[in-house]
Formats: C-alpha cells, sequence, structure tokens
DNA sequence: TTGACAAGTGTACAACGTACACCTATCGTC
DNA sequence: GACGATAGGTGTACGTTGTACACTTGTCAA
C-alpha cells in the first residue's frame, strides 16, 4: 500500500488532498493570499513537491473549481421546470456562499472542467424537460450567465460605513449632494437613513429577485413560442 | 512652464501621461502583462517614477477604469425610459468592446472612482424620471449588475475549435455522447453543426437579448406598482 | 538483487510590486 | 543673480511569487 509514504511518517499526498487543502486555505485566508508556498506549508511539505500532483498554479485552480461544483446539490427537484430550476441555482449560491473566493475564481478560468459541463448540462436539460425549445434554452442560458452559478457579479462592492457617527454623517451630505440618485434608491424602504449610506440590502433577497425576474421572462417567451428569428430590442 | 522636463529632453510625465499610456499598453498587450515596469519601459522611465503620479498599482488601475468610464457616450437619449436606459447601457457596451479587459478589471475594483458614481446615478436617473420608484429602482439596479455596464461576465468562454476538420469532428461526437443537451443547444439554428461547436454565438444578440428581457420585466413590474414587500420567488 | 518508477527535496532564476535614499532641474523670493 | 524649497526622475535593494531542473529516496515488480 502507499499508505505510508516516507517511512511511515505521514500520509502522502495526492491531487485530491492538495485540492482539498487549498480549499480550505483559500476559505480561511482568502484566494489573494493562496500561494504555492502558503499551500506547501500548510501540507508540511516542500513547494515543489505540490508540482508532482497539479501541473501549475493554474490547474490547481481548475481544480479547487470542480471540488467546489461537485458541493452544488442537485438532487432537489421541483413540481415545474421554474421551480426546478430555481431551487437547483439557490443550490448553487449556496456552495458559493460558503466559499466566498470561488466567483472570482470561477470567473478567471479559461477553460471549463468536466463537472461544470456536467451541471451546465443537466441545467439545460431542466428547460428542455420544461418545453422550451433548444433555441430559446441557448439564448436563456446566455442570458443567466453567471448567475446559473448563484452569484451577481457585485461591481464595486459598497464599502462599510466609517464607524465614527459624525464621519457618517458628513459623508451622507455630501454623497447626496453629488450623487441624489444614488442616495435616494440607497435608502429607499429603510427609514434609518445615514445608516443605509453602506451595504443595507439583502443580497439574498437581490439575488431571488433578480432569478425570478429572468425566470418569468423566460416562461413568458416560451409561452409565446418566441423564436430568436423574431425582430427584438433596438433595431 | 512645465513642458521641457528635464532640459527640454522629453515631455514630462503626469498623470494623465501614465493612465493612457497604460490603457493603450492594456489594449496591445492585455491586462495580464502589464506591468509597472513595462509601462514604465513604454514611457522610456524607470518603474519608480511612476509612483509619483500614481500611488500604487491598483490606483493605477482605478485611473484606467475611469478613463474608459469617461469615454461612456451619454448624450444619446431615447423617446421613453427604456430606450433610453437601452441606448445608454449600448454605448457602455461600444466602451468596454473597445476595451476587452475592461470587464476584468472593473471586477477587480473595491472602490468605485467618482466618474463611476456620476455614471450608476444618471442611469438610476432614468428609470426615476421614467416614474419607477425609488424601491424598485434599487432592486432593478442590482438585476442589472455588471450588464449596466455593457458586459456580461461570460463564464467559460467556449475556446476556439481545433482546426483539423477530424479532429474537430471526433471532439464534437464525443462532446456529443457526454453532454447531448450542450450540443443540442450550441448547434440550435445553425445548420452546419460541426462548426458550431465553440464560439457559434453572436455576442451582440446574446446581450440585447437579456437586456431586453431585464428591461420588459421591469417595465412589467413598474405597471403593476411592484413594491418589495410582496412576496417574491420561492417560499 | 536490481532497476524502474513515483514522490519529495534543494537550489536557482526571472519577474513582479514597491520602500527608501538620492540626485537634479525648475521656480518663487529676496 | 543667489538660494532654498519642491516636484520629478534615478538607482539600488528587498521580499514574494511561480516554476525549471537536477537530485535523492522509498517502493515494488521481475
Amino acid at each position: 500500500m502507499a499508505q505510508s509514504g516516507i517511512a511511515g511518517r505521514r500520509t502522502p499526498l495526492s491531487r485530491e488532498r492538495v485540492l482539498n487543502a487549498a480549499v480550505a486555505l483559500a476559505d480561511e485566508a482568502g484566494v489573494e493570499s493562496l500561494s504555492m508556498r502558503k499551500l506547501s506549508e500548510k501540507l508540511d511539505v516542500v513547494p515543489m513537491a505540490l508540482y508532482k500532483h497539479v501541473a501549475n498554479k493554474e490547474e490547481l485552480l481548475d481544480g479547487m473549481v470542480e471540488v467546489i461544483v461537485s458541493e452544488i446539490d442537485t438532487r432537489v427537484r421541483g413540481e415545474n421546470w421554474k421551480d426546478a430550476v430555481r431551487l437547483r441555482i439557490l443550490s448553487a449560491r449556496q456552495a458559493m456562499l460558503r466559499h466566498r473566493w470561488a466567483s472570482q475564481v470561477i470567473e478567471s478560468r479559461t477553460k471549463a472542467p468536466p463537472v461544470v459541463l456536467e451541471y451546465m448540462d443537466s441545467l439545460i436539460g431542466l428547460f428542455r424537460a420544461g418545453g422550451l425549445s433548444a433555441d430559446l434554452t441557448h439564448h436563456v442560458m446566455h442570458a443567466l450567465g453567471s448567475r446559473m452559478w448563484g452569484f451577481t457579479q457585485e461591481v464595486f462592492p459598497t464599502p462599510p460605513p466609517p464607524a465614527d457617527p459624525e464621519v457618517r454623517a458628513a459623508m451622507f451630505h455630501q454623497v447626496a449632494r453629488q450623487y441624489p440618485y444614488i442616495i435616494e434608491i440607497a435608502t429607499a424602504g429603510s427609514h434609518e437613513q445615514e445608516t443605509a449610506v453602506g451595504s443595507g440590502c439583502d443580497d439574498q433577497f437581490e439575488f431571488e429577485f433578480a432569478l425570478s425576474l429572468l425566470l418569468d421572462g423566460f416562461e413568458r417567451l416560451h409561452q409565446q413560442n418566441w423564436t430568436s428569428g423574431q425582430a427584438h430590442g433596438v433595431r
């Protein structure tokens, strides 16, 4: 058995062990501080030892994506295609929330690992089983984009508000003068204005709002037998 | 005048010149190969000279985003809010298409530069002028996500198909066996199956499809006086 | 016993971002 | 004109990164 690698001193490395350690390290410290050296330290091994199990850092990241995508629970079923798709995507979202760095890594990939293709294939299957045409499903998948993985690219995340209430109030008034609409929608629905300047909203709600909006749109096009031959949008 | 920097040998650096050179370099060689050293070479200057005009690389990237966002043409007007928003976003898309690396850099930013806030503020203004409530507009902006900048995060871009037709056919059949649905939608609408495995679709069409779908959804919610108090989505 | 093979080691290098001390041209003030 | 301040460009240096390449070593089949 290969169980007792070097004179039984420790369990030997393996692609799986390397990948799991990498995921754990990224969970703890963030991807930006995931280096081959730090990873090797964590595994109590010299940096170059990793290269016997992953070709290079890119392939390591590919493997990490595989690990996470495998965590997506595809067993949940819905009563109709819309619920089925929604539930599956919300499962994907759970996996992504467990690993905050995942979206960033997924987006940086240039090749889709097999598990990724499997997930997409089965998602497409849900639409097809619901009766949507292959043509419509194609566009629908594009329209979902990264949302099929359960995340939205939050461009320019709102920074946490400053602790000092006086500074916060000053900032609030300055922003209100320069960007009145931003302040207006940031404080919409919330009564305590000044605290709501930053991060005042519920990510899960926003995600489900957009997802439902898209799914409803898909259903409507499906019901009216939409095909891509029809004129659409501007011009 | 500061015109003739060092004994008139050359025009001196400036934040603007540094930023423009950086944008040009990224256009030519891609962001991944944009380094302070390469940039300094291009400007015929020693690397550390750049630090007199930008605090560090992050701030350089911030500046590059500012340059690009400033290129967005906000003069185009529409007859109604939907057209206005659509046209503005399509203008943004033009700017992004001129600089393919832009989406990547925008997504990596942690703070929004002023021009970015200006753009968002004015976009919000279009919705508000169209009569949408501040509450709805808030969710609508989240639903747009990175699409407000004219790009979709194409997760896992399809690689270019191999040149050798024999290899291509073999690959086609293997993919068809493992991922039947993917092949089905990839070839949907196109008669020449095997060439359509990779990159067979029109990015602009997909973008406008999804954008119109979203805008139509927004309009529908607006017309029925939707508010976020209403139950929504699963559960 | 041998010798092939897989796995871990050690050294080394180029590229990166950038801290810090330095030089030097230019300009406002006297 | 002399002079000190200041902005802008230089040179050297350090730590961190990914990884090439040559090596040792533990294991197992023949």
